[in-house]
DNA sequence: AATTAATACCACCTTAAGATAGTATTAAAT
DNA sequence: ATTTAATACTATCTTAAGGTGGTATTAATT
């Protein structure tokens, strides 16, 4: 019933990124600091974040990473899906995911109804719809 | 955003176990079987559930579990916080325990309403209540 | 050209969930 | 009493997520 480590790290970091100016840049070792995630393990989400074109990259000495669209424009299940691309399968409780109304799972009539609400509000929210503060836990 | 696999097969079981006489007995063998699940994995489920007192064990040679109480009084919120004691917490997709008004983190005003709904479902669902068919997956 | 500060890559370590194996205990049936 | 079929216990194996370490690459500054 949560989201992983690594997701909640890249929800994190692009609420971070997207509560300041626009085209500023961020560097790892800054953002590692000051929303206290692990340096390392911060420059690989920020990687993949890059591949996945949420966010841009530029290297070298004054280098950083910057967001690659306006915070309105990203919602919450873009950034999720780039780790978890199943993610619409993932919302249900016992994660069967191929079902229709013959081959459905034993919680399904319940849950059906709160899963489209997540799955609305994941589509939903973007960046820049969402509280900045308190972004270290 | 799915519940883990060990409270996934204990509601299967106690599914299961709910759609037939009352006070039936069941053995592991059989149940792991027909609701293929590794046999070894299900006791170790069912030690847990029996002192949980969910289901009651009975020993020796003609043993077997059987449902504690009426299906009608066990809700699936019981059954999955013997697994998972801080389920309440566990609903919130960021993973922050402890929060009010002044503490709360970036997806909360987003996240308490379908959260508030999950609850009150798994509150309010029982074995009764739920779907008996496509029970192994 | 050398230095420096940034991202990128690759391989490994750690931890907890999931699963398995072997043995002990219980109690009905014979 | 012995056998047998069930649950109970303890220890170990496996796998994937989470996290580290070391090095390569890039590009502005000097
Ligand atoms: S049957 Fe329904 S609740 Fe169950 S996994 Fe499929 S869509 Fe989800
Ligand atoms: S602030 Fe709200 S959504 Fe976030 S962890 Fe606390 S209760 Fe859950």
């Amino acid at each position: 019933m949560q989201l992983n480590n690594t997701v909640q790290y890249a929800i994190r970091v692009l609420s971070y990124m997207s509560a300041g100016e626009e085209e500023t840049l961020y560097n790892v070792k800054a953002l590692s600091e000051e929303l206290e995630i692990s340096y390392k393990f911060l420059t690989k989400i920020m990687t993949v974040l890059s591949k996945a074109d949420l966010i841009v990259s530029i290297r070298g000495r004054v280098g950083g990473f910057k967001l690659a669209k306006k915070p309105s424009q990203i919602a919450l299940i873009d950034i999720i899906s780039v780790f978890d691309p199943n993610i619409k399968e993932d919302i249900c409780l016992l994660g069967l995911g191929e079902c229709d109304s013959a081959h459905k799972c034993a919680l399904h009539d319940q849950w059906i109804k709160p899963k489209a609400d997540i799955q609305k509000m994941l589509e939903e929210t973007t960046l820049d719809g969402i509280d900045k503060n308190n972004l270290k836990f």
